[in-house]
DNA sequence: TGCGAATGTGAGACAAATTCATATAATTCA
DNA sequence: TGAATTATATGAATTTGTCTCACATTCGCA
């Protein structure tokens, strides 16, 4: 048995016409396609869904019951198509973004309560993307957006710059460094390091500072969650570099100092820029400019105040 | 844009099967032709469904979006297949009576009981066939039986016997037609008559007695139901004739008389049947084939205690 | 870089749905 | 009641759309 929707666009066409003549009107069809479209059904389902008896011909109990169906389900479809109109319209779709960088959450919260309040229809998520690879993951369209501080040319994978920013030494204002104005590589020799759980290439302290420098922390330790990390911090337990946002609230807290990274000589201070990296093809699509927009602009006024 | 099921059970297809090439397999189809369908889809809503930068070729934002419609929308067309399959065994279908006698309430709500017990999955409903009329609404298939006491020869329509019935005179045991064995035409003369409120010509008092002897009663009152009907007869308000079913009970009551009525000369006692009347088609119908049973023994068995 | 697996493409075959012309049946109205 | 009207059914022809076949292309992996 095979029931297709244009049977249940047609059952219902019949009852709502009250009669086959009048519902092939209604269809755009000929009186004699519905009349064959209706005897191949009936031949379906092995019985007859209308009485003939009486000439405008009506609903058997049969296709009463295929009729209460067909108002359970079509309306459906049509639920369906209109999602799909909305989407190719570009009122709806889909903004998953993966972030590679911890720190990141910290802005990104804001940008996303604004974009929510722009975009209600938009399917909004994030994801951590430190347990997976979110480039390719990018391309096989499992996230639309990653937050990433290293560009890589990637076909078809467009970096969107957002905003710079630069990796600060924070420490105890306890700790013997708090006596530098500038933080070197050598002054982490002696240190106890926290970083986020990630790979040292992902690490601002080392690609910048310690690696080029090849200079080893006394020790490293992993943490999880910025707001223990500087926990840790404040109770001179260790220290670590984090980016300047990070660090707005605690440049006026008395526990902590802050400090710029000694640049590569002939250098500026450290800087780095954080990209958002979308499909080429998604770029034109408005939710997703609109977000690159949020994202360049809040950060900056967060920042300031 | 025209999505059909087809487009559904595809995009759920290759979803399971995880690849174009295995779902075609699943589908009994090659795998060009599904290469084709998803080619035609994504052009009717305009954007891409599936991934190709994957190999597997896997689900897009929109893609996914579609499944979930998928995944609401077959089963409910399964269940309706299912439904359909159910009817044309015979294990399920609509058994909506009419009765044309008031007091026929009395041995169907029994027989209904039973009936539904035997057959949960069969739409039962009664309708008091009183407001229309209720043979040619079996033919419009408005309702499946017609419970009535006058057979009238119509195509289509069967006339199944169930039983016969004694219409019997009940009175109050102050009525002075108490003294009398039988009651005949005469007697009504001067006795107000409760009849359920219907034409004269489908009430057995009338048909049987009254109208042949040209006799009117000093008055008729038409009453609803039928308890109310024994309420007033009680109290002596009037008398009434009632099928012996629903005497039943009243018999051993000392506030009432019940009597046979006067045969017509040369007759036994005046004797009707009862009918239910089906599509002739229906007959076959294993549970309109129970129903006829459970009507034929039960009323009887009540009658008896 | 080449092999194998997976998907895409185009032409023709095939099936299914539709139309046209017409038959048949029911309903209405005179 | 019968003719006119309206409503549905039927069969052959036609159109439409889907599928298959054969082959091209692309991608991933070694």
């Amino acid at each position: 048995m095979y029931i297709e929707l244009r049977h249940l666009r047609t059952i219902r066409a019949i009852h709502q016409a009250g009669g086959l003549a009048r519902a092939a009107d209604m269809m755009n069809m000929t009186q004699s396609a519905l009349s064959h479209q209706v005897a191949g059904l009936e031949a379906q389902v092995g019985m007859e869904l209308f009485v003939r008896r009486s000439k405008p011909m009506t609903l058997s109990a049969a296709g009463i019951r295929m009729l209460r169906a067909a108002d359970r389900i079509l309306p459906e479809i049509v639920a369906l198509e209109e999602e799909f109109r909305a989407l190719q319209s570009g009122k709806t779709g889909r903004l998953h973004i993966a972030i590679e960088c911890h720190a990141c959450f910290d802005w990104l919260f804001p940008v996303l309560e604004l974009f929510r309040h722009a975009w209600p229809e938009v399917d909004v998520d994030i994801r951590a993307g430190l347990a997976f690879d979110a480039l390719p993951a990018l391309n096989r369209e499992e996230v639309d957006l990653v937050i990433s501080s290293d560009p890589v040319p990637l076909p078809g994978v467009t970096f969107n710059p957002l905003f710079d920013y630069h990796p600060m030494f924070v420490g105890s204002s306890q700790n013997p460094l708090a006596a530098k104005a500038v933080i070197e590589a050598e002054d982490f020799r002696d240190q106890t390091l926290i970083t986020y759980p990630v790979p040292r290439d992902k690490l601002d302290v080392f690609t910048e500072l310690l690696t080029p420098a090849k200079v080893e922390p006394r020790a490293q330790r992993p943490v999880e969650l910025t707001a223990v990390i500087l926990m840790l911090v404040g109770s001179n337990r260790g220290v670590a570099v984090l980016p300047d946002w990070v660090l707005r609230d605690v440049k006026t807290n008395a526990d902590y100092i802050t400090r710029p990274l000694a640049p590569p000589p002939g250098h500026g201070a450290i800087t780095k820029r954080l990209y958002a990296a979308t499909r080429t093809e998604d770029s034109a699509k408005p939710y997703i400019a609109h977000f690159l927009k949020l994202g360049r602009s809040e950060p900056v006024k967060l920042q300031r105040g």
